[in-house]
DNA sequence: TAATCCCGCCACTAG
DNA sequence: CTAGTGGCGGGATTA
């Protein structure tokens, strides 16, 4: 019709044409590693970014690799495709790249790699560079991490040189090619939460050329990211990149209107008439009204700084409206679940009374290419509704909830202050919302940033603003998650029958297989209230701790602002308990030794590196933990980078084995404030990279399997548990890309001799949790939302946080960071900025609650808080600075760079970023 | 076959 | 007019 066909045969496009060439740039190792890929994938589940993630990985590695060589080396010889890379490098700033030789099309043609191509991707891959740019794109490193996995793996090598040459650019998969690993990549490249005073610009074309796709596509990316305010149009083929700090807001205000929108009713509505995919004319008396004033107002909502309303014409973009509307379904409805078709259905009718059924499949088709930013942006996941009819593709839900009720108010303003700030342009239209809203947070003034913005700020003045906004985001994340997850469970048996199910079954067989793979979307789905959030609760004293991550995995941890935040949290999700909010960590392991007494030891032998790294954090004393099956407990000694390198892109894992000498708190097992002392760890690897991501999970889950680490881990856990009652629990988080799954697996085999029925973590109704280690008994954990509490004694719920500043550390892992250190050259830190954030150390004030002080972190790196609790010699991080430390930094800053090479090792290497809260117990004190 | 969704033509606009 | 945007839907891939 319209169309003209393209050229069928040829590629019609001379732009697009690339698509053949590309994979060749990557293709050296690729087969080797797509088969990896795909087992990886197939494990984890397919589709969702995980496949891409791990496509990615595979080919952003080769990108990057590439990428690097070329800017590097200079602009070689095939490579031009690299622009992918470049984009990365650039990320940010278009101008970088000058590159941009023709784009795709070189990039295309680029196919061949020559093999030393490929030596260069591996060197660049290996090299600081590469990681510093990565660094900023957290993502990336996910994706490096693959690389220097792929690269371990001999195929790679071997591929390298011969399989390179294949040339295969077999021509990407489709999947390859999709728009929700492009949507990765993409994002990779950004902080998810950009420090303010960095801003960033992207440059259409650049990223279009690094990423070597065309323009077009780009531009469906971002304007989904735009219509959440993540990024907004700064001039022509410059859009400036926010980041995920307005994010709550966003979604908040969307909520806000999608139940003005009478949305969920809508879908109710169509829900009855599924069927009738035709049937507008609900619409026509539904809404009507709404869509108009609606639109407007998602407009202005969405872009508060178009610049003028005429610009809007066209702009009206439907597919920003879309996405905004589309959000709104989610953020309206109670199950968090929308069928495409009733989402189809539901925006036609808004746009159009008219529908064609042709216009329904447009429509259609605009939400997956939807779904897929969303997906890759961890806010939905893909799912399937069973209904009379049968199997409906459906997208849930797996962002935060709630933002809307109170918490979202908590939370600062984040998105007001952070698009000024990011963008030069102020947008008038839609901070003055922001403003007032704003105002309603008693909790939060508004201070003049030292861009000049104001912003909103906890009560409390010293956290950092980064705190704060992470902290509101956090926390109305974990909110919102909290609620979800509730809501879920409640609502869905199912899932929660799953996640119970799989807890146990982790946690019972510990066996190294994953928990998802085998069901893929089922565990997801069960998974994903937790998905990519993990709460734990802690006492209504605490902050909430959030760690975000976004995609990237950035963790922070807020600490909520006492009471204030509290209580607003409270009323929705947790009352009274304040969460943990894991991100993308991979995979954490909690505990805490409550007291002193934990056992270290034994671990060692595997652990010895986490061991280490706990004990260098200070007190913790290790519970081994951990780790990537890859890892080996040599290796954790090790220092060696490299094995991290694999290690760490299998699975990153993390173990933190504090040892809570001092845990006061602790003490008790049950008690909440025992949890002062956990330490949670996490490794995490990196989000985004899928492979590593699952290869962690598994290799955490077989570490855990494993008989030794069980054992060790039991034993150690054991004694503690037998004072606690409490098992330990890992929880693995996905990353980002992927679909956020969160595990939480009972580091013993038996979770239920643990402590832990399944029955109490359904009764938890927390569909993640976070476990603290036997040692931690004492200490609580998180649970979710607990809603109930069901949990026993102790902590029922929530491992105040009182107890976690008590003595324990945190140690949360966050996907992306990592540490330089070590490895670092397959792994740095992206934005170091974020990174920092942290908690400050002194944040525990008391013990008691982790006051909002209570460190935050944010940002990919991990960072560890570290309570003074503990006569424990705090670790490196734990010194640095109150906030956030940076995990990885460099073994060397760190102080131990041995310890925190195990750690690293042990997370893997690249793990990415973890991030570590310690509480000092009373140290705060 | 159904579900996905890539690809890129082409209209509309801004500059 | 040209370049930037982005609607749109054919049809290729996948599942």
């Amino acid at each position: 019709m319209v169309k003209v066909d393209a050229p069928p045969l040829s590629s019609p496009t001379p732009r697009a044409p690339a698509s053949p060439p590309r994979q060749e740039g990557a293709s050296f190792g690729r087969r080797a590693m797509e088969v990896n890929c795909l087992t990886l994938q197939d494990l984890i589940s397919p589709r969702q970014p995980r496949l891409e993630f791990v496509i990615e990985d595979g080919e952003n590695a080769q990108k990057e690799n590439i990428f690097v060589d070329r800017s590097r080396m200079a602009p070689k010889t095939p490579m031009k495709n690299e622009p992918i890379d470049l984009s990365k490098q650039k990320t940010y700033t278009p101008e970088r790249n000058p590159i941009t030789p023709v784009k795709l099309a070189d990039r295309t043609q680029a196919e061949p790699w020559t093999p030393t191509a490929n030596l260069k991707m591996l060197i660049s891959a290996a090299s600081p560079d590469m990681r510093d740019r990565e660094k900023k794109k957290e993502l990336f490193r996910p994706i490096e991490n693959k690389d220097d996995a792929f690269s371990d793996s001999p195929q790679l090598d071997a591929v390298g040189d011969g399989p390179v040459d294949d040339l295969e650019k077999q021509p990407l998969s489709r999947k390859q090619k999709s728009l929700g690993l492009l949507c990765q990549k993409f994002l990779a490249r950004y902080p998810s939460y950009p420090l303010s005073t960095e801003k960033t610009t992207i440059s259409l074309d650049e990223v279009a050329t690094s990423l070597g796709v065309e323009r077009r596509r780009i531009y469906d990316i971002v304007n989904v990211l735009e219509s959440l305010h993540m990024v907004s149009r700064v001039a022509k083929n410059q859009y400036g990149w926010h980041g995920r700090h307005g994010l709550q807001k966003t979604l908040k205000n969307l909520q806000r209107l999608g139940e003005e929108q009478k949305y969920e009713e809508q879908m109710a509505y169509f829900h009855q008439k599924e069927l009738d995919l035709v049937e507008y004319k609900f619409g026509e008396r539904k809404r009507e009204g709404f869509l108009d004033s609606q639109d407007q107002q998602l407009l202005y909502f969405s872009e508060p700084d178009c610049t003028s309303a005429s610009a809007n014409s066209r702009k009206d973009k439907s597919l920003r409206i879309m996405s905004q509307k589309f959000v709104m379904l989610f953020l309206v409805s109670k199950t968090k679940i929308v069928t495409l078709d009733v989402a189809a259905k539901i925006l036609i009718e808004e746009s159009q009374d008219v529908a064609d059924h042709s216009k329904f499949k447009t429509k259609v088709r605009r939400l997956y290419d939807i779904a897929n930013v969303l997906t890759s942006l961890v806010l939905i996941k893909k799912v399937h509704v069973t209904e009379e009819r049968g199997r409906k593709p459906a997208f849930k839900w797996i962002g935060p909830v709630d933002f809307s009720t109170e918490n979202g108010e908590q939370l600062v303003d984040v998105s007001t202050s952070a698009l000024p700030e990011l963008k030069t342009e102020p947008r008038s239209p839609f901070q003055p919302r922001v403003k007032q809203r704003l105002a309603r947070h008693s909790s939060f003034h508004m201070i003049p940033t030292s861009d000049g913005i104001k912003r909103k700020v906890s009560s409390e003045p010293n956290s950092p603003r980064r705190r704060e906004q992470g902290s509101d985001e956090y926390c109305s994340k974990i909110v919102n998650l909290a609620a979800a997850c509730r809501q879920k469970i409640d609502k869905d048996s199912q899932n929660r029958g799953c996640i119970s199910k799989k807890m146990l079954r982790s946690s019972g067989k510990l066996h190294p297989v994953p928990p998802f793979p085998g069901h893929p979307q089922d565990s997801e789905y069960c998974f994903h209230p937790l998905s990519h959030q993990v709460f734990s609760v802690a006492p209504a004293d605490l902050s909430p701790v959030h760690l975000q991550n976004g995609l990237n995995g950035h963790v922070a941890l807020v600490p909520t602002p006492t009471a204030s935040r509290a209580e607003s949290l409270k009323p929705t999700a947790l009352p009274n308990q304040p969460l943990v909010y894991v991100p993308s960590t991979s995979l954490f392991m909690l505990y805490g030794s409550l007291q002193e007494g934990h056992p270290k030891p034994e671990k060692g032998r595997d652990t010895p590196e986490v061991a280490q790294t706990s004990c260098s954090s200070a007190e913790l004393s290790a519970l081994p933990f951990v780790s990537s099956h890859k890892r080996r407990p040599q290796q954790a000694q090790e220092p060696a980078a490299k094995r991290q390198s694999t290690e760490i892109e299998d699975g990153p894992l993390s173990l933190v084995l504090p040892k809570l000498t001092d845990l006061t708190d602790v003490a008790s097992p049950g008690s909440v404030a025992s949890v002062d002392t956990m330490p949670l760890e996490a490794f995490q690897e990196y989000p985004e990279m899928p492979l590593a991501q699952e290869a962690a999970r598994k290799t955490t889950m077989q570490y855990l399997a494993t008989p030794k680490r069980k054992n060790s881990l039991r034993n150690a856990d054991i004694e503690n548990s037998k004072d606690l009652p409490q098992p330990q629990y890992l929880y693995v988080q996905p990353a980002p890309g992927l679909n956020g799954f969160n595990f939480l697996l009972p580091a013993h085999q038996a979770a239920n001799a643990v402590g832990l029925s399944p029955s109490q973590l359904t009764s938890l109704h927390v569909p993640c949790m976070v476990v603290p280690s036997t040692a931690l008994a004492p200490v609580p954990f998180f649970y979710s939302p607990a809603i109930n509490s069901p949990v026993p004694s102790s902590g029922p719920v929530n491992f105040g946080l009182p107890g976690l500043r008590s003595s324990n550390q945190l140690l949360i892992g966050s996907n992306m960071v990592n540490p330089k250190t070590s490895k670092a050259p397959s792994v740095e830190p992206q934005h170091p900025g974020q990174s920092p954030v942290n908690l400050s150390p002194g944040v525990s004030r008391s013990r008691n609650t982790i006051t909002p002080d209570s460190p935050i972190c944010m940002g990919h790196p991990v960072t560890i808080m570290k309570l003074p609790q503990s006569p424990g010699p705090m670790t490196p991080k734990s010194i640095r600075p109150p906030y956030c430390e940076t995990f990885f930094k460099t073994p060397g800053s760190l102080g131990e760079p041995v310890t925190w090479r195990r750690i690293e090792g042990s997370q893997r290497n690249l793990s990415s970023a973890q991030r570590r809260l310690q509480i000092p117990s009373g140290s705060t004190d």
